[in-house]
DNA sequence: AATGAAACCTGACAGC
DNA sequence: TGCTGTCAGGTTTCAT
């Protein structure tokens, strides 16, 4: 469900929320999909780490770690006695198992701690909650960080599109859409016979724009969206370059869209959806020419556009 | 190499 | 009420 504005705002409420406090203990569910790190990985790189940041790269969410100053004992290897298993049946996974495997075997006396990140992507349904450790445990719910404030951090996502890892130096791929200048732009479209919208679509073009600032950007560039990548013209290109970073500038200032089940982390709900002009308005009328917007499919995505403003 | 279709999951909603 | 079919803001995998 995320794009690149929702997860900069869940990653900016994260940052304001979260930077600063240690993970004491880490709660990993029983279902596989969610991980592409194994599990002792993640536990070892979470647990009795301070969260130095959380930034958003592409549709990633970055924490970035360092070594606790006030490491203490690791956590108990019993875990924190649940009031409630999540309804998947899920246990309580080794507490401590992989504890500081690079750190503490190496025994090298270096004082520059090898960089630690936890990356999550939040598929189409991921959220991730801050809340009081007492609060009730949502269905879904695939991993808890406990911290040392008292707090929790939790991951849950229905689909289970959402992904967690650890990395030491996560590079997403493509380039950021806000960063990116004119020339490389232009030059990420050249030769590909691809329908705009799908080259849109490439995270390893740009890393951040999904089906509703694709479908927002092409009508504000007046471009449709079956149109070959290679076919656009420089002048098309310059506008949609543009509109690009206008759609993901002014939905970012708004909190993102929220159609359905997204909320940020302070349950807050954006308000971009209020701007869409023609994501999600099939057969309603264009706001700038008053013909029905229409609705096709590219690439397997629904793709909406006006037949008249877009050529 | 690039493109497109299918697969991966659950939940919400419309229609019968 | 309950069944069926469709759809969903994303990515990966597997044939062409």
């Amino acid at each position: 469900m995320p794009e690149l504005p929702e997860v900069e705002t869940i990653a900016r409420g994260l940052a304001r929320r979260v930077t600063g406090d240690v993970v004491d203990s880490v709660w990993l569910g029983q279902k596989k999909e969610p991980l592409k790190s194994t599990a002792s990985e993640i536990v070892g790189a979470l647990e009795q780490r301070r969260i130095a940041g959380v930034r958003r790269m592409g549709k990633h969410i970055v924490f970035d770690l360092e070594r606790s100053s006030m490491a203490r004992a690791p956590s108990p290897a019993k875990g924190w006695g649940f009031k409630k298993v999540p309804a998947s049946g899920a246990k309580l996974t080794q507490a401590s198992s992989a504890l500081d495997a690079e750190a503490g075997q190496g025994a090298r006396p270096t004082q520059s701690p090898p960089k630690a990140q936890w990356i999550v992507h939040l598929g189409m349904t991921g959220r991730l909650q801050v809340c009081e450790a007492q609060a009730e445990i949502e269905k879904h719910t695939h991993a808890i960080l406990r911290l040392a404030s008292g707090r929790e951090l939790r991951f849950v996502d229905p689909r289970r599109f959402g992904r967690l890892s650890v990395s030491a130096d996560f590079d997403a791929g493509g380039i950021e859409p806000l960063d990116i200048d004119l020339e490389r732009f232009v030059a990420l479209f050249c030769g590909r016979k691809t329908p705009i919208k799908s080259a849109l679509l490439n995270q390893k073009l740009l890393r951040g724009v999904g089906n509703i600032y694709a479908d927002e950007s092409l009508f504000r560039a007046g471009i449709r969206p079956r149109r070959r990548a290679s076919s656009i013209t420089r002048e098309q290109l310059e506008r949609l370059f543009i509109a690009v970073k206008e759609v993901l500038k002014e939905a970012i200032a708004l909190g993102g869209s929220s159609i359905s089940d997204y909320v940020d982390d302070d349950g807050k709900e954006g308000f971009f959806q209020l701007q869409h002009r023609v994501y999600a308005r099939e057969g309603e009328a264009c706001l700038v020419c008053g013909s029905p917007i229409k609705r096709i499919v590219i690439g397997g995505r629904s793709s909406h556009y006006c037949a008249k403003c877009q050529k």
